[in-house]
DNA sequence: GTCTATAGCAGGATAGAC
DNA sequence: GTCTATCCTGCTATAGAC
């Protein structure tokens, strides 16, 4: 009842937040049905029952990922670009792109972090529950319509939306892409993802989308 | 042991043909774990031993699906790209997006199987099993290599072959997630995936990726 | 080649002691 | 809040009749 002010560790109980923290992994590796209980508690080290104590059934604990990790994890993504924009005298295209980039890439969460959250979120696509509509609607569709204010200054007034907007999916894409599909394009590229590579990789998003957004400004003025 | 050369159905037995289809349906919409060989037999619409009659098990039966579904239509796509290509005159770069453009969003195969396929080779990405390897050996290396020499001649002798399988890679994953994320761009745009806006889609990434490209030959040469 | 029956096991969830 | 013990369901895989 008494919240003590102690600075040592954080108050809350410490299970709820492990079985948070392996169950995201676990879930994104294999997928929800891949994964037991038995195998999430163990790995968060705790009792078989407390699955249910904390969330009630695997499937709450699942959605909670999301709502507690997740989310969270794409806000503080988000705020590292903003960040970095405001840090800047003007704000041109290529700015913007290279922010979500490096947000994405190259930003506060670790490379571990970006593939299973990237694998959370493609396998909520693949076989939707209620945590895609969530996150739709949290994130994605209120980030997508900032990053469409922030490019439409820069670009000829006549341009459809349209076409805003499906460059915006497809810059998205690309860095998408990058950070999901490593794996793949480590093997085929026999190219390792260390710092150096992973920098000439946003270099060449930003490039390239850059390129790609400028000549749609062509395109409208003809 | 006598084979019929009946013309009215396929001679092969069609129970095993059944469960391939309908188990690369499950398989790519559920993940592995999540579908059981009940509902397998059940939507194929046989009995509970036939899969381990035909495949042995069900992990043979997935990767199976890899030999026998998932492979093959990959060569009916690339098979479509090449056509388009040979039948030009003369092959751009241009050429060279949009044959692969239509082929992976347009080509040969349905929307349904489309989005199947791609979110089976997304769940390998996340949680590889034998079948990754076999595919990026047999489908994806090879192609990539292909789309590399098909598009060298067109640009600079100088050009790095790090850009140059960099933006192969970029121009994928916009085709690849143009047809794997369909749901989520529907939400975002408010914009149904019908044939007219399909067409769009393609005409914008020729062209975003034409100028992604088009700028890396003014990059090098300056 | 298709069926039923069942072995054998692992899963989620809960009750109740501590 | 953590533990053990246990219920019960549903799974894969196989044996063996037809």
């Amino acid at each position: 009842m008494e919240e003590t002010t102690s600075v040592k560790q954080p108050v809350t109980d410490n299970t709820r937040e492990r079985l948070l923290d392996r169950s995201e992994i676990l879930f994104a590796h294999k997928g929800f049905a891949a994964v037991s209980v038995r195998e999430i508690t163990g790995s968060a080290n705790c009792n078989l029952s407390a699955v249910n104590y904390y969330f009630g059934n695997k499937m709450n604990l699942y959605i909670s990922v999301f709502k507690e990790r997740w989310i969270p994890r794409m806000k503080q993504v988000r705020q590292y670009a903003d960040d970095y924009l405001s840090s800047r005298q003007t704000i041109g295209i290529s700015d913007i792109i290279r922010a979500f980039a490096k947000a994405f890439l190259d930003g506060p969460i670790t490379d571990e972090e970006r593939i299973y959250h990237f694998h959370l979120m493609q396998r909520e696509i693949a076989h939707p529950t209620e945590a895609l509509k969530m996150v739709v609607d949290e994130i994605i569709h209120p980030m997508h319509k900032d990053i469409r204010g922030l490019i439409k200054p820069s670009l000829p007034e006549n341009l459809s939306s349209e076409k805003l907007a499906l460059s915006i999916f497809t810059t998205i894409s690309m860095i998408l892409y990058f950070g999901f599909a490593q794996p793949v394009i480590s093997l085929v590229m026999d190219q390792k993802f260390d710092p150096a590579f992973k920098s000439r990789v946003i270099d060449h998003i930003v490039s390239f989308a850059m390129n790609g957004i400028n000549g749609l400004k062509k395109e409208e003025t003809v």
